[in-house]
DNA sequence: CTCTAATCGAGACGGTACGTCGCGTCTTACG
DNA sequence: CGTAAGACGCGACGTACCGTCTCGATTAGAG
């Protein structure tokens, strides 16, 4: 078990084909995965719903893992900076929201990602992403293994946020911000007090 | 992603002849689990380490997945009902140990499933598992959705459980419960202070 | 250009079900050998005309050309036997008339193999098999190298009987006889005046 | 099996550049067939040799066989016509040993087309070209079909002709036509007594 | 303690996806 | 502005594993 989607990532292409061809095959990849299993994808599947040759895949990806990596590597580094900033906060529920606000407004993308194929595959690049930008910091507890702290933390983020994404449009990223603070952050980082009321409607 | 573990459970066979073929089955998926992912696995690949016929597997299992819910179903249904009382008893610390001291005593099946190659499957049985008991307890808090609540405390006590495992012996289960308790339990039925201190050894 | 058919004859197969594959996999080849070139011919192509799985083909033959060598090397030198003796004959016709019999007598087989799209590829065969017979005999006479004399006689011969089995039913073995011992056999061992006149259609 | 190489003959190009690419072309083709077996060369591996683009090939020559054509098809229409005059001439030697000294005169090239690995195709091109020529003439004889005289007549003489060329530098000419006409030539036209000794060494 | 039927190993079978390669066409970007 | 470089759609290659099946050859357990 140690994919790394990182890895994977591509160069900008200059030919205006590449270019072309990559679009597609992202694009179908993110189409299969609302409807099936990452493992249970085919490349001759991707291809065809791309309308590319099969050996075309190949020309710009070795595997399905490295077209993976291209549509998602990328989009978990930024929401990762997004996180870091809740453990550093004074209001860590101000983070927490602009968190669930982000990923709330682009919900198709996140969908596929949390909620569809590939969670489990996107979940495990998130925490080994996220284990790569702990190691500088301070231990934040001393009864906390700061390796374990970062497992937690980011896979029950994940958790809530892909939990969330499948259920419906029917919670605000509000209600989730607070219930993800209130399960995670707070214990975590020991801040339980600045979550603000929720008859208040805060903005 | 809708794989239902504990449909594959198999009635006891009466002939020594079955008895032995599921023995040497069940021991090679778990060898091989401590070696690769769930799905790398091969089926030829899983009669030759058991030293069996290839048709063999198939006479007491129809997928891989049958095999691993052999392996893995019953175990699951009872670590959970272990996890049940948690939520209910007056002091859940004690509970929360029981957990870990119990994953403890067999760490050896459960590395192989929380710490290897089938963790992944594992946890999503553990918590379809999780949510058919849950469905007729009461509604723990207005604030959480019963759902989430089932889906974040077990993913997380699995995930939590998975690493304590993969890391080796130098972590007590006493620790492990304390972590345990104060990132996940606590948070989830709002009982926070009964957690005993560290240094009394308590027991 | 330096196939060896004779390489990849086959061991009888114990198995029923080995000899049946084996079977129409050979008749497979030698129906699409009336139809096209060897090289134009595709192991897609046997396997469908064969009735059979295209990973079958592979279970039995590793090539084309291993195919082709078990359809054919026997068949070579089964006919390559009966052509020896023209060469040691006090009458030398007899023998040509022998061999051209024996090919009209099974028309069918020859002619898939030596007016088919196999030809070049069973001509050099023969050559090469006649190579290694006439090695340990002795040099039929000083103006002829005798590896040139094998070149020649086989080859020549191989190719008139071509031509016979291409052009149809309406030139009889003993025509073909006739013409093949005066063109080749004759100016090869130096024998032209046992030839009977065709007017008298000596038997 | 119907190749015709002479279908691909090519106009005589007014562009320099045009002329450079054919000739690198023709080159490499030749230099290929020393190595291996037509249908083993890729038109890649003939770019590579030749220097040029992959895509320039295709500016000059629709197909493999093309670029065969063009190398062969007027070289084999030369040595036809040398050929033909051996059937009418008075004394056929001469003729039969002209042919050998031209070929020998021109080793390197006709090494390549007749004992290398175009040998199959060329030969027949040979014998598909002397068919059309041969149509006019009367038949040289009643006991033998014409078309069977062409077909022997050729494809003998290539046959040993490539034998020579194939052997190396060890025989003359002079040597190979004797051997030419008595084995060939001579069956053919009836013509057995002209054959000068070869110790006289006839000039 | 036999005999019969279930179970076994071995592995062939029809399928299908894999990743590679060469084809011949067509586009791009560079010199 | 023409040409090399090479991306493209296509389709065959040979490999691997799937799940089904047919074989004898044990071998367990009922009579």
């Amino acid at each position: 078990m140690n994919g790394n989607l990182a890895e994977f990532r591509k160069d900008a292409p200059t030919d205006a084909r590449q270019v072309r061809s990559r679009k597609v095959l992202n694009a179908a990849m993110l189409s299969l995965l609302e409807e099936k299993t990452f493992d249970q994808i085919t490349i001759r599947e991707i291809s065809a719903r791309a309308g590319t040759g099969y050996a075309t895949f190949f020309r710009h990806y070795s595997t399905k893992e490295a077209l993976l990596g291209d549509v998602a590597s990328e989009e978990i580094a930024g929401l990762l900076a997004l996180t870091i900033p809740i453990l550093h906060a004074a209001n860590s529920y101000e983070s927490t929201l602009a968190l669930c606000t982000y990923v709330g407004e682009h919900r198709t993308l996140w969908s596929a990602l949390l909620a569809g194929g590939a969670a489990g595959i996107v979940r495990e690049e998130f925490i080994r992403q996220a284990r790569g930008l702990i190691e500088d910091l301070a231990n934040p507890a001393e009864w906390l293994p700061r390796d374990l702290g970062v497992v937690h933390g980011t896979g029950a983020t994940i958790d809530i946020l892909g939990w969330w994404l499948a259920k419906g449009q029917d919670q605000s990223a509000e209600d989730t911000a607070r219930i993800l603070h209130r399960l995670v952050i707070a214990p975590l980082v020991g801040d339980g007090a600045a979550v603000p009321d929720p008859d208040h409607h805060q903005g």
